[in-house]
DNA sequence: CCGGGGTGTTACCCCGGGTAACATGGTCGG
DNA sequence: CCGACCATGTTACCCGGGGTAACACCCCGG
């Protein structure tokens, strides 16, 4: 058995664990899931991070690919925008311990900056600033703000697609719907509340 | 010397540490930089968590309080937005170590669920959720839409912020009005691009 | 004088990432 | 057929970090 299979299968016990036990599943555990022990897990694949990043690599390109296709979609705009969030909230939905992996950055690393987003995010943070640059005219500060916009949204459907998944506190759809309106505008759009231009704030409890 | 003024020297010589060596400096090294050794740490903080917590609990209530002020700042709402995001921006821009600390979730923190948004991160969603609740006329949607936007502006913000201190692509203002005018739904006011509706798209090179 | 509660220490446990060194088994050139 | 080679597998270990046990000191009040 050449090189290429047996690593398949070695990520597929790996996938099995994580699935399981969630992502910060030792080397031991997935070794032992793939009936080996843990040297030959680190000559496949070098060290914790390189099994893992081969494993995101895995799910993030069907996670990205959906994206991407959302993105591309010959739609309105805004209906665009709607699919890309339905695409991305039903791809963590289906599978929540991968979607864990790719979403939260590992933890052992202290390497050079704890940039917010884990590297499948950032992937479709790109996305979303090509889609942006090509497909809507925003003048000469374009780049920078498809650039800021990319990372915004990607954050932003990260942390509330998190809320979501963790609470349930609507249907998908729904979800949809507060994110789309978010992005287009309507706390611009709402008119305030006259009562509570001011409201007391009294304290700080500083409660936990 | 009682317990509470000890308590602080620990928290500053621990903050000094994570300052210079970021987030995974290590209770060894907490220790040494305050000229003891680890069990004393423990004592007064039971473990790592703890010691993380009461850190973080210091800087958060600044920079809670910041923002929390910006909220109820009598401006006109865009002028707000703008005021809260500055404020935000501006706080991580002082000691991104500690603004570190503050945003990214500790690696070793398998307990419950992954959340994206780190406890002082979830304060300042809840206070954005409670400024929305008080101040925009939402409808009947109020209070989903409130908890949802709480958490994605909190998410945006955090990404963007990342990314921008990361990269410092521009000046803090230009920043903020680039997440102002995104969530001022200037992605759906701004034209179509229109030579673009469908751009090829090739292959999928799967670069990292 | 003595006991208790604070400060501090050394030395250890456990576990997880990572590695060294050795064993096994098949395949290929002589 | 035999040795060389190479990948697969093993056991046993190192290291560092969180966390703890057990012991030592010091000071203060009864």
């Amino acid at each position: 058995m050449s090189r290429e299979p047996r690593r398949e299968q070695l990520l597929n016990a790996a996938d099995r664990v994580i699935q399981r036990e969630g992502p910060s599943a030792s080397m031991n555990a997935i070794a032992a899931e793939a009936g080996i022990t843990k040297p030959i897990l680190y000559r496949h694949f070098g060290d914790r991070t390189g099994l893992i990043r081969a494993l995101t690599e895995r799910h993030t390109s069907g996670l990205l690919a959906a994206v991407r296709a959302a993105l591309a979609e010959p739609l309105e705009r805004r209906d665009r925008v709607e699919h890309v969030l339905d695409t991305y909230l039903a791809g963590i939905e289906a599978r929540p311990q991968v979607y864990r992996l790719l979403t939260h950055p590992e933890p052992g690393d202290p390497s050079g900056a704890g940039n917010a987003l884990a590297p499948a995010l950032r992937q479709i943070a790109e996305e979303i600033t090509r889609a942006v640059q090509n497909q809507v005219d925003l003048g000469a500060d374009r780049d920078l703000l498809a650039e800021a916009w990319g990372r915004g949204i990607t954050g932003m459907v990260l942390a509330a697609g998190d809320w979501w998944l963790e609470t349930r506190p609507c249907t998908r759809t729904r979800m949809v719907q507060a994110l789309a309106d978010l992005l287009w505008g309507r706390l611009a759009a709402a008119a305030d509340l006259p009562t509570a231009i001011l409201p007391p704030t009294p304290a700080e409890p500083n409660g936990d």
